[in-house]
DNA sequence: CTGAAAGCGCTTACAG
DNA sequence: CTGAAAGCGCTTACAG
């Protein structure tokens, strides 16, 4: 049986108030005993029971970390953030992955995180201010992703990185470019939509119809990029430029693309989001989003939040929601390149392109 | 506040030990009880507070995971597995990620989970008989990766996966193959070294030689195949074909060869490990390893452990460890094919390679 | 600066 | 089949 606090303060021979008090460094423990106490604890090899904290204290010493699945590289990077920056303050993480809708709803419903976290962080699951509200019942709550007024939360600006993606296509002289996005868009998940807004405003200034075929939508995976990619290939006229809504669907994109016989990027440019390690080494161009520092900024809020707290679930202090917009950035490689020549006018096609 | 289980005694009108037994499902409670007391705890949205369970009841319905990082693939994998496999089962998961020796170190002295959990999972972390004991102090725990006899182990045949994959590439008519190897072999993390075996006996068997220049170790990640494909490409006369410890590995490797111009596989072929869902989208063969049936079966071990466990920490059943070996197998695609013709002797350079 | 005591919200023999 | 009561291992006013 492990020791107790009881153990550490018959040998450090004070009473058990006093280990609580000098082991957690709280003030108003006379040095001498703090050390008395701290010795004994090692001796015995003393944890505290968590469970019996949580229960005495009413806080858990837990943030939960809400993500779709782990399976994108950008989410399992969230976790582990979130995971590093919560261990660095001496908090346990409880993950839950909410793949799909069924999971999202029963999930709302089971008050899965009453009494059992302090703070959270939900990141890209689109659930609206009200499911937010009753996952965090009151207790601090970071989003990543998610565009809601009275939470916090955490942006990368995909709309300007997808954007200049658009125009550096542009510059290389494409003018029959197709977005492949993702499908999960809602009214507080933003970065579907505003992926699109960055392209279609960008091609709308350049005076290029935007209308719905230059965009297709589909799942944000390595098999969703292919499956797009597929289609559009079948098209009388496919797109020589594609700008996907993550790095997975671009690999998948690129694959179906070579598996048809076109080069990249000669037959077909295409354009990634995120940057993930492996993009580089795959030579993707892509909208780097700094995953890491939305991970950072959103965890330390809800860190912060919790060790301000008296006591959790009381609430939290109404202060006004605070925004945060990470910048992206355009990261050119190699599977974007000028167009192939186009030798004739093709089949009397007039849609207005450029010329 | 939310409601208490005093609360719903209250209104259903039985003692807290009845509402304790009913919503848990134990025996000898009248169905018509049973009934009153769901209605209740339904009507006043109770949900029991897990820090007082784990308190009165000794076992805190948790369960960790120990993988080194989340960054590569098959953790990040095996983590998403258990957590679903323990969801269903009605437990918390508890993620510790152990990138660093510092790090493990730090761990193991601390005890991190005791009172913490009910049993645990540990993946792929250089840890001996004596690291895994003191961090299960006694419960149940399941090992992907590392060969402990006392300890229940789930391998992947990566030996004979790797053999396969050697003699592939004999078959293509390469004789300059080199293995790129990870670093973190210990006497009980045994993928390392057995991968290497794989490699080293069928050459042997084919007559070629296995002096260490056939071999480089470094990080398994996409930067340390890099690293090691650059320092290949600097020999005098560099390999063929190489096979690596890892998916990312293999990505790193074929892109330092793409930069210094060579073709692939016309110049070099090359050899991955995992199957990750994106070496399909990039043409990678690769050795597959089932990641979603090892951590199944690690879970499914500690969870019906953890359940027929009567309290949690009075020492696990000496039953004999199991140990479960699961199968490989090799996934051609087009990142390896026959190697270029080698026009001439190059410069007398005598190497007992097969003619 | 320190201690005695109540209490956090459950579970579990024990008695009936 | 059900309840009264002890107890799990801490924390926290409160009193000194």
């Amino acid at each position: 049986m492990p020791a107790t606090i009881d153990d550490v303060a018959r040998l450090a021979g004070v009473s058990t108030a006093t280990v609580s008090r000098a082991l957690r460094g709280l003030p108003n423990v006379a040095p001498a005993t703090r050390d008395r106490v701290a010795r004994a604890a090692n001796l015995l090899d003393y944890v505290p029971d968590p469970a019996a904290s949580a229960l005495a204290a009413g806080r858990t010493n837990v943030i939960g970390v809400v993500v779709p699945t782990i399976g994108r590289w950008s989410h399992a990077r969230i976790l582990e953030v979130v995971s590093d920056i919560a261990t660095t303050a001496g908090l346990d993480v409880l993950p839950v992955m909410l793949a799909s809708p069924a999971a999202r709803d029963f999930f709302l419903t089971s008050h899965p995180f009453r009494r059992r976290v302090d703070g959270l962080v939900v990141a890209e699951v689109p659930l609206d201010v009200t499911d937010v509200a009753r996952l965090a019942e009151g207790r601090p709550v970071a989003t990543i992703g998610l565009e809601l007024d009275d939470v916090d939360t955490v942006l990368a600006d995909e709309q300007a990185g997808v954007a200049a993606a658009t125009r550096h296509l542009l510059d290389l002289g494409h003018t029959d470019i197709t977005f492949i996005g993702d499908t999960d868009s809602t009214a507080t998940l933003v970065g579907p939509r505003r992926r699109r807004e960055g392209f279609e405003s960008v091609l709308a200034a350049a005076g290029h119809p935007t209308s719905g075929d230059r965009v297709v939508e589909t799942q944000p995976t390595a098999t969703g990029g292919a499956a797009a990619m597929t289609l559009l290939l079948e098209q009388p006229r496919p797109p020589t430029a594609v700008i996907t809504a993550s790095d997975e669907m671009a690999l998948g994109a690129m694959e179906v693309a070579r598996a048809r016989g076109l080069s990249i990027p000669g037959d077909l440019s295409v354009v990634g989001l995120d940057d993930q390690p492996i993009a580089q080494y795959v030579g993707l161009t892509t909208v780097a989003r700094d995953v890491t520092r939305m991970a950072t900024v959103a965890a330390d809020w809800v860190v912060a939040a919790v060790a301000a707290m008296e006591t959790p679930g009381e609430g939290v202090a109404a202060v006004p929601a605070r925004h945060r917009m990470v910048r992206t950035s355009l990261v050119v490689r190699r599977s974007t390149g000028p167009p192939a020549m186009v030798v004739d006018d093709r089949d009397g096609d007039s849609r207005g392109d450029l010329d």
